[in-house]
DNA sequence: TTCCAGGGTAACG
DNA sequence: CGTTACCATGGA
């Protein structure tokens, strides 16, 4: 992440934002789930706390100016290397080092995008730039609804997470490989999620304590179909949890979890059908996509919520 | 009550 | 290789 991009005035950072960005249809895409634990918002401001190493800043991020975000620091401000690891997370948080504007060119002529992408003008993918986040929350909204995902990420949060607090407020950190590798089954019990996605978890914190996977490895496989083989070989990541967390995480703008239901929903909303598309549908359909599917499909998610 | 949720695995043919 | 039972809970 290039300097100029960014200034550090200390207690807050001025990022510099790209023209095809509107904080606010951020903000609705992140408002639209009132059970979060890793961020609130209020008055159109972003709170979160953030793990750097051994510091945990909470940051309040807003839009005071047109061309910039400022991330605010929440007390002291921490030392230079940590506000710069800050801005570097807020800046892949937002992915603000795509250019959508070739996305928005093809958008414009597709049967299924022309709408979208003038309805949510700005929106850009909004990231789990934690690999072990990423991976977790995939296995977690696995065939569940959206609002009880939340509420099993909210236990696995408050039950294994860090908790830090300013000025009486509670900011929740979700939990690190090490905070899980070394549980069992058994400590997952009233969290109400099934056996086999505890394991999961578990299975994929020990690769990660083990140096297996890495978002480091994932990157230098070089292409998306080698980094979504080397995900699927991981139990519990099948082919929707790896494009998900390749979307997400990666920021791979090809990767498609063509096998979701949102995007099914979606689709069928779209087309006023009373059946979701088949798979051969879909491919049809996406056919003009190519090398855009991540954000074709963040967007029309958009759609039904 | 039944069916569907931001699926995946293991055990079959 | 394709198909199927099963997981486990909440909401419509």
């Amino acid at each position: 992440m290039e300097k100029e991009k960014w200034l550090d005035c200390h207690q807050e950072l001025k990022l510099f934002v790209p023209k095809e960005f509107n904080f606010d249809e951020n903000l609705k895409y992140l408002s639209r789930a009132s059970n979060e634990c890793l961020f609130s918002i209020k008055d159109q401001r972003i709170y979160k706390a953030l793990a750097i190493e051994n510091e945990t800043p909470i940051i309040e991020i807003s839009m005071e100016k047109v061309d910039a975000m400022t991330v605010r620091f929440l007390g002291e401000a921490p030392p230079e290397w940590v506000r710069s690891a800050v801005a570097q997370y807020v800046w892949e948080w937002f992915d603000l080092d795509t250019d959508i504007v070739p996305f928005y060119e093809m958008a414009q002529h597709d049967e299924l995008l022309s709408k979208a992408v003038d309805s949510f003008y700005g929106l850009r993918i909004m990231g789990i730039p934690d690999l072990f986040e990423a991976v977790c929350w995939g296995i977690i909204g696995q065939q569940i609804n959206l609002p009880f995902a939340y509420t099993l990420k909210r236990r696995l949060v408050e039950t294994f997470g860090r908790c830090v607090e300013f000025d009486g407020e509670q900011y929740w950190i979700f939990p690190t490989p090490n905070d899980l590798v070394d549980l069992t089954v058994g400590d997952f019990d009233g969290l109400q999620m099934t056996v086999k996605k505890c394991e999961y978890l578990i299975g994929v914190a020990k690769l990660m304590v083990e140096g297996k996977l890495t978002k480091e490895m994932l990157m230098a496989t070089g292409d998306l179909k080698s980094a979504e083989k080397m995900l699927i070989k991981i139990r519990g990541i099948g082919p929707w949890t790896a494009n998900y967390v390749l979307m997400r995480c990666l920021r791979f703008p090809s990767a498609f979890p063509i096998d979701d239901v949102g995007l099914h929903n979606a689709i069928k909303h779209l087309l006023g059908r009373d059946t979701k598309p088949s798979k051969e549908e879909i491919l049809y359909l996406s056919a003009n996509w190519s090398g855009w599917e991540a954000y074709a499909t963040f967007y029309l998610w958009r759609f039904l919520y």
